[in-house]
DNA sequence: TTGAAAGCGCTACCAA
DNA sequence: TTGGTAGCGCTTTCAA
């Protein structure tokens, strides 16, 4: 059988309350005291009950992460530093997916007001159906990615300009058939819309016009999507100039492609892609990409979600964190 | 302030009790009294508070998934596959990220035995410095990766015959400088041990002299380590016919500087990875790899956990999954 | 500085 | 089928 407080306050000769008092080290207690009050647990192998501290103190020291597809690097390394920032703060991160599902959203709010977990990071892909729409009772959450609110705290970086800005690079050598690769035609997704007009605006400052059929959608932003997506493109259009993918993954599948069809990447056509996942820089060749401090994200991310928690009521927060664009091989001029 | 099963219960006209049947549906209630209650849930907006369901059960719901290095593609995959069958059983997932710190394990054995976690799901690097050898009061554990003990249930692949056999696929075509990329030197990993162990018999199966000078030593198992690894390496030694690395992830980077350095894959030099990531399908060239259903070793550990759970007391089971090898560009005979 | 008692919200037990 | 009561293990009053 498990111990609990009273059986160390019994073996120790003093109350519940004082052995509470040790284990939380709040409150003072005399040296002779916690002497034996810790060899007590020592003996007992005392461990507290961490549900009946939650249930007591109205908190877990859990919090949720909720991203659209946990399967990708991207992913990873997101989830890596939320973890680890969490982490050294003294909370635990729960791990869920909501891809495809807004009800996993939904029920994670549920569960937020459950008092199981104590706040929320959330990505939603597409806001109209995310949980936040609900309304009213929400626990403290932070949202990350691209959504455009104002309800809730939100990190992330401005799409909108590096995408633009990306497009710039990409132009710079002369090229005017850019294309990009990522639109989405079966789910509206908040991503990939900004960063199209992004890239629509890079255009008009170049006065270029506008040909939609440079615009590759894809729906599944993986390499395997990617490199379906773009080998299908090829056998009924030409070769663009340079290709954005609005992700690594979706590039590292349009290299691939690109290999296997002969063609050269950058000599025949520029490649770049979105995020400096840890294996785009190591593609072949090198990926031109957009970066931004994912560490940086994650403080910031708990720095909100912790303010949020101690104050429900404070204005919402709207933190936009610089970018940059590292220029590789994949889109070196020659 | 949020209700509870008694403002539901006085709401409804009936006891606390009723309230939990009709939540819980285990046991049988009358049709209108059910009507009642749930319109009575509906009103006062209740959600149950699962602290005080988790203290009175005994159970969380939550369960934990602790892996070496949450960074790598190969852990979104795997987290990603344990999170699905979890959820699809009724389970939330807690993530933690043990890799440098063992410490990190030992804690979430703590908080298992806390009761705020009902299970572990646990990929240690080391044996020696793992949480399971505490021994003891162990919670609810599954073990996955390569370790070798037979004190807890244990899900994985067979790695010596793994590494043997891509050995002699790369041995195929009559090569006989293989080199391994990713054993270990300031930290001992049982995975590196095991693969070079299989490594080794190959050799040995084909009356090749071991050449300790083809076993090059990488910790850091990202792309990033492998490409100074290997980089390193070849400013000192000769091009290896073939080079087996121990991860995906290792054969990106090694892709990575080989190409920079001018050596053709395969025609210069086979590259083999292992555990077939979804990117390494897309590198240039394609990466040959093993192989095996990430999916499957979701739903067998979480039927093992969910064994355990049922009863701690039976016998630890060690589950071995088939791999497959995958041939790709990387190691095409030519 | 320490103790006694009450209660967080839920469900299991026993009764009706 | 439903109700009353007790208690999971902790911490927070209030007193001493």
């Amino acid at each position: 059988m498990r111990s609990t407080v009273k059986d160390v306050a019994a073996r120790a000769g003093v109350s519940p309350k004082t052995v509470s008092n040790v284990v939380n080290g709040l409150v003072p207690v005399s040296e002779s005291t916690r002497a034996k009050v810790e060899a007590a647990i020592a003996e007992l192998d005392y461990i507290p009950n961490l549900s009946a501290r939650g249930l007591r103190n109205g908190r877990s020291g859990v919090i949720a992460l909720a991203l659209p597809d946990l399967g990708t690097p991207y992913s990873a390394e997101v989830a890596h530093q939320i973890v680890e920032v969490a982490h050294e703060q003294g909370w635990s991160v729960q791990l869920e997916e909501t891809g495809h599902d807004p009800h996993r959203e939904l029920d994670l709010v549920s569960k937020a007001r459950a008092n199981l977990i104590d706040g929320l990071i959330l990505n939603p892909i597409a806001l109209d159906v995310s949980a936040i729409r609900t309304g009213g009772n929400l626990p403290p959450v932070v949202m990350i990615g691209e959504v455009e609110q104002h309800q809730v705290d939100h990190v992330g970086v401005d799409n909108f300009s590096a995408a633009r800005d990306m497009t710039l690079a990409l132009a710079a050598g002369g090229r005017r058939r850019i294309a990009i690769l990522g639109t989405t035609e079966n789910r509206r997704t908040a991503t990939a819309n900004i960063r199209t007009m992004g890239y629509r605006q890079a255009l008009d400052d170049l006065g270029i016009d506008h040909d939609p059929h440079l615009e590759i959608a894809c729906d599944e932003w993986i390499p395997g999507g990617s490199a379906r997506a773009l080998g299908n493109y090829l056998r009924e259009n030409q070769l663009p100039e340079a290709i954005f993918c609005f992700t690594d993954s979706l590039a590292i599948g349009a290299l691939s492609v690109l290999h296997l069809e002969g063609h050269r990447v950058p000599q025949d056509v520029l490649i770049a892609g979105f995020d400096d996942i840890d294996h785009g820089q190591f593609a072949v060749p090198a990926l031109t990409t957009i970066s931004f401090d994912k560490r940086a994200l994650a403080e910031e991310v708990m720095r909100l979600l912790r303010g949020r928690m101690a104050d429900r009521k404070r204005e919402p927060v709207q933190l936009t964190l610089p970018y940059q664009l590292i220029s590789r091989a994949s889109s070196a001029a020659h």
